[in-house]
RNA sequence: GCGAAAGUAGCUCAGUGAUAGAGCGUCACCUUGCCAAGGUGAGGGUCGCGGGUUUGAAUCCCGUCUUUCGCUCCA
């Protein structure tokens, strides 16, 4: 464990030293869990991108693609729960280490201290008084009760007086007040209670209803929910249908870590799948399947990726499972797959009072679809594929190479272009070459250093080709050409190029592996 | 957020109270010309930031920011 943990910051050092990854406003000493993504990080990026959008869009018929704002009506979040879910106010006991819900913590004390009191006092009198004993008219008129019960009763007054008001201080003191321990340690050592809300909020200008507080969305497919009918009008959708996103999304976390893994500004791409009713359990396999044949397809080795199906679920799911990937520090979730019911659509008709039904004309009904989610982590998948394709290699000869062995449909450049010498002419054959070349594919060009150090250069940002430009060229038009992974070279003509590298880094035979 | 550790050149790190360092990398020129580390030269750091102690602070103290690890949280 302790060399993996060694790879991941030899991958996160790289990252940066190769322009992949920097860590935000860094000259002004970074900002937490927030990154940047450099030159080739950005290309891997798209590329990532790409290939999901492809697989969604371009080879499913039943699936279009929107791009919905960061940006959304207040009410969005109220109906999808994130208001409630998101939103709690913690304290942390100084000794046991241990964080409570403060809410929760007061809440257990009124179960626990006087109501278990009060019944005590029941049981007492019930002995007592045998069989004429009246519960009711005990818990009424006994003075002792009635004092718990009075005192249960401020402290709910105090415990809604403090949460309506957010008043962290009156929290702390009423926790402070009722002398409550850590169940954990026992000790009363707390530190002060903060609003904990994982959603970003900001001003606007105004809205209809007067407020002008809105958040940064938590996920992207509340943009795809709200605009379900939309779409399934405009586009003559036919259940089952798809709506696919890929887009930011903000979380306040408490604690961020782990490099691109859990980031407060990440980006999803999302993929809601409608359904009739009854059939999503049919549909949840299907995605469950269909999106681990996605993963497998980029070639990394096997055993990377594994399901792990969710025991306890979110406030809207009604099954769920994480595809898990094998990262340095562990396997941890890439992509969630959800059955999200019809909670989302149901909610957002109650709070808007619009009908978002479904006419199904083969049943002649009509009715709010059930939802089958897909939501991966574009970062998190970044971070596989760079972690995977991560090597250090031994060579023959006893030296050492690193070497980013991209699937080379991913690899932020397809080709670079190598003059053997600055002289002679052989520059200006390259750079022909690269013009020939550029429609199709991202090409480097470099002139600079002995080859061999080029070579290298380009293995540590996963170039998966590098053409050389030698005396021969200028003769017969033709080029050695050096893989990156076996570092095998090939003498091969410049018109066979196009279609020899085409070949390789072309995402269509992956997307094949799909169907 | 709590606890612990760390932050010195692009990267990896040395330097424990007295002139800011090394290797690699970068740039220029020369040499070589198909798998990095030949030669010469150059650039690059107010030692994370802010205070304090001291004749003198990268070094000691306090605060702060960032990172890592553990706890915690995780749709």
């Amino acid at each position: 464990m302790a060399t993996q943990e060694d790879v991941f910051k030899k991958v996160t050092s790289h990252a940066k030293e190769y322009g992949f990854v920097f860590q935000s406003s860094e000259i002004y000493d970074g900002l937490s869990a927030v990154y940047d993504y450099g030159q080739t990080g950005s290309a891997l990026k798209k590329n990532i991108k790409d290939y999901w959008w492809d697989a969604m869009v371009k080879m499913n018929e039943n699936i279009v693609g929107i791009d919905s704002s960061i940006f959304m009506h207040p009410k969005t979040w109220k109906a999808s729960g994130h208001v409630d879910a998101f939103n709690d106010p913690l304290i942390d006991n100084k000794d046991s280490k241990k964080r409570y819900r403060a809410d929760v913590l007061v809440e257990e004390y009124i179960q626990n201290k006087l109501e278990a009191k009060i019944d005590k006092e029941v049981k007492k009198a019930a002995k007592r008084f045998g069989e004429s004993f009246n519960e009711t008219e005990f818990k009424t008129t006994n003075p002792r009760v009635l004092g718990y019960f009075e005192k249960i009763n401020n402290v709910e007054t105090r415990l809604k007086k403090v949460q309506e008001e957010e008043d962290m201080e009156g929290f702390k003191q009423l926790i402070v007040d009722l002398e409550i321990p850590c169940p954990v340690s026992g000790s009363k050592n707390w530190t002060d209670v903060r609003q904990f809300n994982l959603m970003f909020s900001t001003e606007i200008g105004s809205l209809s209803d007067g407020s002008t507080k809105i958040y940064l969305r938590p996920e992207t497919a509340q943009g795809i929910f709200v605009n379900y009918l939309n779409v399934q009008k405009t586009g003559r959708m036919k259940i089952p249908f798809g709506i696919a996103q890929i887009g930011k999304a903000f979380r306040n976390e408490i604690v961020a870590r782990q490099f691109v893994f859990r980031m407060r500004e990440f980006e999803q791409m999302e993929m809601q799948f409608f359904v009739r009713p009854g059939e999503e359990n049919k549909w949840y396999e299907y995605w469950k399947e269909t999106r681990m044949r996605w993963h497998k397809a980029i070639g990394f080795s096997e055993g990377s990726h594994k399901f792990h199906d969710h025991l306890k679920l979110a406030h809207y799911a009604k099954a769920a499972a994480d595809i898990e990937f094998k990262f340095p520090f562990g396997f941890k979730e890439l992509e969630g797959v959800h059955s999200r019911g019809n909670f989302d659509l149901t909610q957002h008709e109650e709070f808007s009072k619009k009908k978002l039904r479904y006419f199904d004309p083969e049943l002649n009904e009509s009715y709010v679809p059930n939802v089958v989610e897909t939501s991966i982590g574009v970062d998190r998948m970044f971070l596989a594929v760079l972690s995977t394709a991560f090597t250090e290699e031994k060579l023959e000869d006893g030296s050492e190479r690193i070497v980013l062995k991209f699937p080379s449909f991913l690899a932020p450049y397809k080709v670079a272009v190598l003059p053997l010498t600055k002289k002679d002419g052989l520059p200006d054959k390259a750079r022909a070459i690269i013009n020939t070349l550029k429609y199709d594919f991202e090409c480097y060009y470099e002139e600079k250093d002995q080859i061999g150090k080029r070579y290298r250069r380009q293995d540590a940002i996963g170039t998966p080709f590098c053409i050389t430009v030698d005396h021969q060229t200028l003769k017969d038009n033709t080029v050695t050409i050096r893989e990156r992974d076996t570092m095998k070279q090939e003498r091969v003509a410049i018109d066979h190029l196009e279609k020899l590298i085409g070949d390789s880094v072309n995402v269509k035979h992956i997307l094949k592996k799909l169907n």
